[in-house]
DNA sequence: TGTGGTAATGTTAACGTTAACAGAACAAAA
DNA sequence: TTTTGTTCTGTTAACGTTAACATTACCACA
């Protein structure tokens, strides 16, 4: 116990003990042990984190922002991921709160029906990101990915596109709600519109390969908005090795503005979403949780920028 | 106790009761607690995976391979990250150890003393992987950066390029080695070197950064060696803006193969490192450990491969 | 009806730390 | 000397699960 409190209380222990216990404690390596902690207060000073996917590049970034909240509150990141799987998804949730975390990021609406449970009766705070159109009832922080899809598309047509389609991949909600988006803007503009699908994951190649079936499928294409940046900079690469102007005749669209998009030429035009914003925005909400004040809004609804680049035609 | 068994040994439960137990369990959600296993047998069933980045492309998919062989086999994976700073990797190791991992993966050679004294006393199996040339006394497995430096550079050399540069960032173990390399190969050709250097990180734009003040200092560069593939790509870029011709000006080569990399135009001469088997022989070395057999090699040194692509001139 | 055996269920202790309380040591004042 | 107060150190119990052991229930057979 003198221990215990030379290490957590030092003023509270004798300087000669305080000293004989600081020699121990070197000469052994000792380090704590959190296993009785947990056991004992079931406060793991662990954060879980959720997310499809760690080789993101978007979720990266997003667990930079959680972690610059987190570590100087002296709480612990713990990530999982679960390769856009519901059922993976299920088992991460168990896993997660297994090891008793304090608190859980989660990164998508739709869930098992036992990872619905699961997280009802967690017992600790629950936070849903990246989507904020999410029909959740849980906190959200995210942005509008339908009204995204849909502003830059409108952008698109207002610079004299006209044949757009649609570049999806990973069909999961985000996705759903950008071809919404798209949809809704073709359809107000009396436009049929065009997908591309797969539940495969985003890559330059898959990119280019779509590009060569839609050249294939639908030759009069002068447009492309793509659910993510890696798509449409396949598809420009696709369109440099054809010969094929961009944007004069194939103007080309990302989302979320990766370092590459913004560096590479020519410039592509994305949707510019803040991810490190989001995932600071909800670690400060689960530290406000955790110390007792109830957090204030439902939802809270970040703002995205669209990023005309060199990529699509410019304005008339 | 009974429910306990009906768990983990349904068959010496009574068909009866393991049925009301099942019902309660869904009833009540419940989630198995692992923190009163951790305290007494200290076996998490997790490991802990100490990379210096997560938004570096390269360690996520480090971590792909580790996740690939732990996950099947019942183990957790639990990440953590110290920015390239050796007093924030003091902090991680001892959390990490702290929640009783059964095993440690680490990305370097070179510790604080307090960090190197816990990894001596850590009680759990430590490897140490990337670079195969680290002087540590822990398994290793990785490559030999310094040997596919000096390749590289002497690939470009043989190819007419003369006057190269090296363009470093994030001054860790493995950049030295390659540096070192670099120098190994010029020496023997009785060329001098210059290299560019910072402790920021790596970056498309600090790639275009650097090429122009190589441009400044430096005019006679016609060729251009990176640490990774960010900076080649920058720098492509950079040159492209100012019409200046890869390869036939200057050469430019990456490390590590990026699937932009292999994407773009021209297609990066870059050295292609096995990025995810080092993950994968990593988590199956410490698989073995855990099983009670000994690893067979203290060592292990994996290939890589020099991909010349279109950004170095051609041969002869 | 008891006897023996097996199948099913129950009890205890252990893991490492710390809150809460208990006790000891010491100094200063009466 | 005793009393009082303060500072320091010690003891106990709790957390949830499971291995190891203990007990009970039940059935078959003598």
């Amino acid at each position: 116990m003198t221990v215990s409190r030379s290490i957590r209380n030092p003023d509270q222990v004798s300087d000669t003990l305080r000293d004989r216990i600081q020699a121990a404690l070197d000469e052994l390596g000792y380090i704590p042990n959190r296993a009785p902690d947990i056991l004992s207060k079931s406060k793991s000073h662990a954060i879980g984190v959720l997310l499809p996917s760690l080789t993101n590049q978007v979720f990266a970034e997003v667990i930079r922002g959680v972690e610059s909240v987190l570590e100087p509150e002296g709480y612990q990141t713990m990530l999982a991921h679960f390769g856009y799987s519901k059922e993976v998804e299920e088992k991460r949730i168990e896993t997660l709160l297994s090891y008793n975390v304090d608190a859980l990021i989660i990164s998508d609406s739709v869930h098992t029906p036992k990872a619905q449970k699961m997280l009802e009766n967690a017992g600790v705070p629950v936070i849903e990101i990246m989507d904020s159109t999410s029909s959740s009832p849980l906190h959200i922080i995210g942005i509008d990915n339908c009204a995204a899809a849909r502003d830059m598309t409108q952008t698109m047509l207002d610079r004299g596109h006209r044949n757009i389609v649609f570049f999806a991949a990973r069909m999961d909600t985000r996705t759903l709600q950008k071809i919404k988006g798209y949809q809704q803007a073709m359809a107000q503009n009396g436009l049929k519109t065009v997908v591309k699908e797969t539940e495969k994951a985003s890559s330059f190649s898959l990119g280019a390969q779509f590009l060569d079936e839609i050249l294939q499928e639908h030759p009069e294409t002068d447009g492309i908005i793509c659910t993510n940046d890696d798509l449409a900079i396949g598809a420009i690469y696709a369109c440099q090795k054809r010969n094929i102007r961009v944007p004069e005749q194939i103007g080309m669209a990302g989302f979320h503005g990766l370092d590459i998009a913004r560096a590479m030429i020519p410039l592509l035009a994305t949707v510019i979403t803040p991810r490190e914003e989001i995932g600071r925005l909800a670690a400060k909400n689960i530290i406000q949780c955790l110390n007792g004040q109830p957090p204030q809004m439902q939802t809270v609804q970040l703002d995205y920028k669209i990023e005309c680049g060199e990529s699509i035609r410019s304005n008339k």
